[in-house]
DNA sequence: CTACGAACTCAAGTCAACTTGAGGTCAAGC
DNA sequence: GCTTGACCTCAAGTTGACTTGAGTTCGTAG
């Protein structure tokens, strides 16, 4: 099985090998070995960085997204905690909805100030009662 | 119609005083006045300060939320751009419907690496395909 | 065998978004 | 009229996630 350098993986990822260096430092990804000075990678940590990009977009920090997948790609999390990660991610799916909906409404509102818009208020005030902890 | 000194705005916001004063800074709230020394808020504030918790927790930069919404509460930014931040947020919405059913999946799949579970990869395959930029 | 280029390490810098701390001001209650 | 507590300013510190730069080391092509 072919190893790959890490200019190699910088260029199929689209991550800078700096950030690849760092992930490594914090035990996000792991390097197979060493070729001289230089880190070897199995070509699997491609689809690490995936699923790594995934998480960075969906807000997740490096540490969170460390603990749902640990180094090997291997979930460390309890079933019960993966789904609760899950129920977290439909909460939030269900928050920008609802900033969507209003973004939408103000598109289309003519009203100069939204904030006197009964229909920015009705948003609003279900945007904001949804909100609990992320 | 009564005004609020800071300590105020921040128990019914929730926001910090030291974050309300980096906000004034930043050009995203204004005070209206100043008591003494103290800075005077108008009560839509708390409705503004609803708004940029919102955009904060859909992962906007306070920048881009003072783009969107100015520090008047009136938005600045054109229909079609503001149709444009709502195709945005739709898009990130099923960016994390996908992580969500990829994390579900994780939960109750059995195999001992995801990466060689098919439906793992399927989930994978289809998460990475539609990823574009934001 | 030597030169080149791609990697390496390690310290320091950067950016956003705040927080913390020191030292100062002021209005209201006693 | 004095104290107190809430606020003020300004500079510096913090955290996460990297980037940049200086100086170094290899493996490979010529």
């Amino acid at each position: 099985m072919k190893l790959l350098d890490i200019g190699e993986v910088s260029d199929r990822s689209g991550v800078p090998p700096s950030a690849l260096r760092y992930y490594e430092d914090v035990g996000l990804i792991a390097s197979v070995g060493r070729h001289g000075l230089r880190r070897q990678f199995d070509p699997q940590v491609l689809a690490q960085l995936a699923l790594i990009a995934m998480g960075r977009e969906a807000g997740f920090s490096l540490r969170e997204i460390g603990e749902v997948f640990g180094r090997d790609g291997r979930a460390s999390l309890s079933r019960p905690d993966l789904q609760k990660k899950a129920d977290e991610l439909d909460a939030q799916i269900r928050k920008l909805g609802r900033l969507s909906r209003l973004l939408r409404h103000v598109a289309e509102c003519p009203a100069p100030s939204h904030f006197e818009c009964p229909k920015f208020q009705k948003l609003m005030r279900l945007a904001l009662r949804n909100n609990g902890r992320r």
